[in-house]
DNA sequence: CAGAATCCCTCTGGATACTG
DNA sequence: CAGTATCCAGAGGGATTCTG
């Protein structure tokens, strides 16, 4: 059965444009540190930027337009004195909210071997 | 102890620039399938290029070198005729598989949910 | 086969200034 | 406080051409 390909040369769990853009919009540069953050606890919008300090206010705010479109955050408008917005983790972002965690916990364990790598092949390619 | 911060509002799980820089280097556009290819078996250079359709010459090769350089995938020349190149995932990179399937999925199981949520979205501040 | 090199263009993201 | 609006530079990525 299935002798389109002989020997299935390509594999089979391909992944659609569709996907990629997903996963695009989830997993870029800041969305994975906001999400992570919004699923401790619901933040402020300065409150976020404060915990992520090197993200500007223009791609903190496009980050959370972009995570609300998704359905992966929530935003509230809370009616105190001048105005607050408090934005919360979704239900659909909660499902994230484990490979988040694995993602960030990856990153602080490997860290150093990558250097090392990057450095042995600086060494090898870089400087040749 | 620690009582650099009152309440701690801030959080305490940051990660640094460099961080943020090696998740950009491995959870980019290419990488993932990429990644997700090599962890099956080893493959050459047009092989990947067709279990990725819609990859660029360049994009793929650009993709390889990162990936490369930051110890995930290892590069072998295979002395056969014309010339020969495997790539192959490197120890580095096989401490990502099980997360790279898990991304994979989670895209594959929450793409209708999140186009949902997008239509949602559109209705009501796009169209407004 | 497996790239390197080039052109070119879009899109991201930073800096800055202004508003309900 | 929580944005929106501009301007602008640089990186990313596509298409094409050339090579060991």
């Amino acid at each position: 059965m299935d002798e389109t390909t002989p020997g299935d040369p390509a594999g089979h769990a391909r992944l659609g444009p569709q996907h990629r853009e997903l996963l695009g919009q989830v997993l870029d540069k800041w969305s994975l540190e906001v999400l992570d953050r919004l699923c401790e606890r619901p933040r402020r919008f300065n409150e976020l930027r404060k915990t992520v300090p090197e993200i500007t206010q223009k791609s903190l705010t496009t980050t959370l337009r972009r995570l609300e479109r998704n359905g992966m955050v929530e935003r509230v408008i809370v009616s105190t004195r001048p105005l607050g917005v408090e934005y919360r983790i979704a239900p659909l972002g909660k499902t994230l909210q484990d490979l988040i965690d694995a993602l960030l916990e990856w990153s602080a364990d490997n860290l150093p071997a990558v250097q090392q790598a990057r450095q042995r092949f600086d060494a090898e390619f870089g400087a040749d």
